[in-house]
DNA sequence: CTGAAAGCGCTTACAG
DNA sequence: CTGAAAGCGCTTACAG
């Protein structure tokens, strides 16, 4: 189907090497030549077969990346920097979903060893790693950045968001809007989770206010347990003024049990999200949150990977110590946070 | 730093030959020398490479998929369905989103060529193809299925939905709830604004309804200009009771704008999106909408490109027609759009 | 049962 | 300027 260099040089009437040093246009050989086995080449539409490059030199110029699933908004966000990144350095990219593996992990990372990818980048899988997922990890035998989740502590490079802060920020300004009775609805099976609950804690101890315990609501999944919880909570006598929501998608279904309770939002209700989708401008009321730059998040994960491939090269990986990269956030106020109306 | 099977050959002080034929199982090696064999290349984590094994078989059990960003939640959909299916038949996958390019196509497809991938996925690039991308296109030297715009005519295997079924159907909808002032936001940009328009218009006619050119909105992009084009529509004293738009996020445009008007949704004013992402249960009200089952898509698209990509090693491609796969649709209502309520 | 040889599609020294 | 030879990491007939 398609021609390969020797059947290519036997059109041309010359040996492979003369071909193969006419394509890359090394010196040594007769212009003529050179010209008339490129137009040969061409018309014959012949390819060079890029795994035997990569066989011969070592590299695939090629990176793997593992992630939960392709309908995560701000994945996309992270991934579209990514993309970019490792585009602008001629590499390509092999993409394995978690989920497609039923074995932790293993399968996806004899894949990409199999494969030779140079480096991987690993999205955080949908629960918390195992013991034996992360011996996995520890088996990788090329460069790894991890994305977003840090859940291994600081065993591996990492790039995510500056969680706690940002947390604090937005419970900062709810508080600064006169809110004292605020809620959380938190996702505790994620590291991210964990630590925008911290940031809320530390921002209401600081502020003085009591935290109750039945404000703080631990999200069992991300779909459809924030609505359920919701309209449990704001149909209680007591309900709090502000809601500070893990993500926007959870502010979301925050917003949604609040109009079919028909509570206003944000004249009742403040409701505060994370991440700042697109979605968010397009919804009303337009959403409360913190914006986490996730293009950015992928452009830094993409350029750290490339930087410890380069440093593989130059077999100078051991005397360098894992980075953990924070990228700062920003509170973006729109319509759902209000000032609180006394009765 | 990954061990080569020549370098275990050593190790185990047997010949290569040997060490191949004992790990992939083959007959013709003693016993006990096989279980060593499998032990030392276990504790070297030995992995074969892949690399290789393509090159001697002249199949990469790789497919690769262009698609346009991965923000898109439709797409995302119909990804899963690829992801699903060429996992379970032992396919890896390089993607590459457009936009990457500024070449048409041209590098993207040379990237597919030269890795040697068994075949092609592709997603309709944002605009409509040039004459130049459609010949890129035909260079493609490997099997190749469109995906979700039609707009080569049968040129190549295609898997997408019925729109204009499926328009027709929320536009019958929209008329059995009494509404006669039917407006459509399309895209006309890309063939499946068109077809959807048609089944729109098809409906209407079937009717006898009146179609007014001024409630046909062109959009000019899927991301702002429905929202700033239904403000418009929606401001004007003779308005229509009810769109038709080309998806639910164009939908979600339209809910915002008439929420900034005032206009209540559904009494005042019905709205129908398309696709039927999972946003449409969590925003208010809850959209009505045509269901097109996006994983099945990429679970067909898959199927037909692995199919071909076997008969090609059979050789009887040319015997084959190309096939164009329309999968049906649904409509889902739910609260966004109502009886028409008589002033 | 075991291994030497040829070959997949290329590139890179090295002769001529 | 041109080409024969060796080699990348494997597998697959084929001798022994």
């Amino acid at each position: 189907m398609m021609i390969s260099l020797k059947q290519l040089a036997k059109l041309c009437g010359v040996s492979e090497a003369t071909v193969s040093k006419s394509l890359h246009n090394r010196p040594g050989v007769n212009a003529q030549t050179r010209e008339k086995i490129k137009t040969i080449a061409k018309r014959f539409n012949y390819q060079p077969n890029a795994l035997v490059r990569s066989i011969q030199s070592g590299k695939t110029l090629m990176i793997g990346i593992v992630c939960d699933h392709f309908k995560n908004i701000y994945a996309g966000m992270i991934m579209a920097g990514v993309q970019k990144t490792r585009f602008a350095h001629g590499y390509d990219m092999i993409v394995i979903p978690w989920g497609l593996s039923d074995t932790e992990g293993a399968d996806i990372f004899r894949t990409f060893a199999e494969r030779r990818v140079d480096g991987l980048l690993v999205f955080p899988p949908d629960e918390l790693p195992t013991p034996r997922y992360i011996a996995e990890l520890r088996r990788v035998s090329c460069p790894l950045v991890l994305i977003d989740q840090s859940w291994t502590g600081c065993e591996f490079d990492f790039v995510g968001s500056e969680d706690k802060p940002g947390a604090s920020a937005i419970t900062d300004h709810l508080i600064s809007l006169g809110h004292r009775k605020i809620a959380n609805f938190y996702y505790g099976a994620v590291t991210t989770g964990r630590s925008r609950l911290e940031g809320f804690q530390s921002a209401m101890a600081k502020a003085g206010l009591p935290v109750h315990q039945k404000w703080l609501v631990n999200i069992a999944d991300l779909q459809h347990d924030a609505y359920v919880q919701a309209k449990q909570l704001l149909s209680r006598e007591d309900r709090p003024t502000a809601i500070c929501c893990f993500n926007d998608h959870i502010a979301m279904q925050v917003l949604a049990a609040a109009w079919d309770l028909k509570i206003t939002v944000p004249a009742e209700l403040s409701v505060a999200g994370f991440a700042d989708l697109w979605i968010t401008e397009d919804i009303r009321p337009r959403l409360t949150t913190i914006r986490q730059d996730g293009e950015k998040i992928g452009v830094e994960a993409a350029k750290l990977l490339l930087d410890r491939i380069k440093q593989t090269k130059k077999n100078q990986l051991d005397e360098i110590e894992p980075r953990c990269i924070l990228l700062p956030t920003k509170l973006v106020i729109r319509d759902s946070t209000a000032q609180i109306i006394e009765k």
